[in-house]
DNA sequence: TACATCATACGAAATATTTCGTATGATGTA
DNA sequence: TACATCATACGAAATATTTCGTATGATGTA
């Protein structure tokens, strides 16, 4: 048992991480500067700090301390923080459909022609998949 | 001004509402048990008594109080609260991209060949609404 | 009628999360 | 060097949510 499973960064880390996975890692100067300008509201610097201190903790984020302004970078992927947050979600909300929940994400809003495209694409690859049971489909369990 | 819009539950308040959608209208000694079931631990009566409290004053459920057991019965839709709450959602963790959730959802785990026709049919549909703006498309802005 | 049982109401403790004030020290500059 | 500026650390207040203990009264039954 080396690694601890990933905890689930509450609503404020997620707005830190969508800005280091955007903008790659910066100091809590920057993040807070983008965290300001994404509400409309100035946030408090030392609020920003505190909660990057936490989430170092947490193992979320790392950070180079080597220059006075320690350097703060996701320590979690976008894809697999997307993938965590969706499973809890969906579990939640749609108790553990994905299909409802797809249905309901098409359903209820108005979808572009080409992104409707995309989605299709990607059944296309899907059932590809599925048809395909070839060796390299090494998924242990 | 008559209506307020109808508050975001919380996560125990969701658990509720699921009872409720489920079973229909019925008292807190019902929904308790149910929620004991759901979770594999006891939950406290007066927990569950409380959280309804709540929920009533927010106005998420109803309550008939004509006998001395009350019966609450949900004062919202399945679909509308399930649709409020994607809504957050999809803001919160995708940025506001529906597109990157449905790919998520659907990329990152097993799909049955019957939901991903499911899909397709729903994705006609839609492509059979956006291509035929008949008069009843009364969308404004 | 006497008492165990069950229901509601409600305050408050427990927990989680966010926000901020203050202390402390390093850096840059007049 | 003296001082304003900026950075971190950290405790604690503020806020939101969940959980529970206790008081109170109604109901059913021996």
């Amino acid at each position: 048992m080396s690694k601890a499973p990933p905890p689930k960064p509450t609503d404020s880390e997620l707005e830190i991480l969508h800005v280091l996975w955007q903008h790659g890692p910066a100091t809590v100067r920057t993040i807070n500067d983008n965290l300001s300008h994404r509400r409309r509201v100035e946030v408090g610097y030392t609020t920003t700090l505190k909660i990057l201190q936490l989430m170092l903790e947490k193992a979320l984020v790392r950070r180079d301390d080597a220059d006075r302004s320690h350097v703060y970078r996701a320590a979690v992927r976008e894809q697999e923080t997307q993938g965590l947050l969706l499973d809890k979600f969906v579990d939640a909300t749609f108790g553990g459909s994905a299909l409802k929940l797809v249905m309901q994400a098409l359903g209820s809003r108005p979808t572009s022609a080409d992104e409707l495209a995309q989605i299709r694409r990607l059944l296309n690859d899907i059932e590809i998949q599925n048809s395909t049971p070839n060796s390299d489909d090494d998924d242990r369990a």
